[in-house]
DNA sequence: TACTTATTGAAATTGATTTTCAATAAAGAA
DNA sequence: TTCTTTATTGAAAATCAATTTCAATAAGTA
């Protein structure tokens, strides 16, 4: 995915491309670690001097709502967003430099089935993630 | 878990023990669902009218500091707390009335092995939260 | 009981997010 | 290209949650 697709698919749904966007769009898409509207705003301003926070804010919410981007939760805070992964896959932190990898092939149906006969529950959905050390930073 | 033993916690670790830590208290530590802080408030304002949601917040910060309660991650908002669970163990939240239960027993060593070696993390940590709806529920 | 000081709630403050609004610019039509 | 429509913009104001400040109070201990 690129930016140029990310934008395709704004227009796709029926909004403008603006530059405002594509400055968010652009530093959304590329960053391999999840970012808070005000970073992004930081790093996107870069690029596009003129653009107001709230934009970022609105742009953030449509990216979600188009499943491009999803949000981290992480245990210093939950408000910063990363590019989407593709279909059914999970997220594999850097608990030093927040570097973001994603995983599939996590089997979780042994235990689902197990825990639902136990307590009852229709089991919908799971939230998995991994926390550690990125190669990098386990050199320091 | 006691509220009574709660509040021994508070007092072996050099907190007082008052009429507003014994209200939060006694709200946080009977409930099976996860609470923001205004709902504690207002639950515990009914034992104790004269508590500050000021108190509230302090509260909670203390209790999860002693590991009493902990923070849940959901999908709506990040600031609600439950009686924390014993040990190595997971939630599993109901979609509809939020009900909360603890389950353990997840082998996920086979998984966070082969992610290491794919990826070169040093896996450190994991969160595993199942979602669905509780037996009650279920029959609508 | 008397003393020390942690705790309290009200009020003020901070910080993040949302709403309002008039000006602007994107997109499509002519 | 120019024109027209209207979504989008950023500044400013408003809202909401969480934190800090502070003088009064009450818990714990001697
Ligand atoms: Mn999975
Ligand atoms: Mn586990
Ligand atoms: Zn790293
Ligand atoms: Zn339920």
């Amino acid at each position: 995915m690129s930016a140029k697709l990310w934008l395709a698919q704004l227009h796709e749904n029926g909004y403008r491309i603006t530059k405002a966007r594509g400055a968010v769009v652009e530093i959304v898409e590329t960053s391999n670690r999840a970012l808070t509207p005000v970073e992004v705003y930081d790093m996107a301003r870069k690029k596009y001097r003129a653009l107001g926070l709230v934009t970022v804010y609105r742009t953030l919410e449509k990216l979600e709502e188009l499943h491009l981007i999803q949000r981290v939760h992480q245990p210093m805070g939950c408000q910063a967003f990363i590019s989407a992964g593709h279909g059914h896959q999970h997220l594999l932190l850097c608990q030093n430099c927040g570097q973001v990898e994603f995983f599939e092939g996590d089997d979780l149906d042994v235990l689902t089935k197990s825990i639902a006969k136990k307590t009852g529950y229709q089991i919908n959905e799971h939230w998995l993630q991994l926390f550690g050390l990125c190669a990098a930073c386990r050199k320091n």
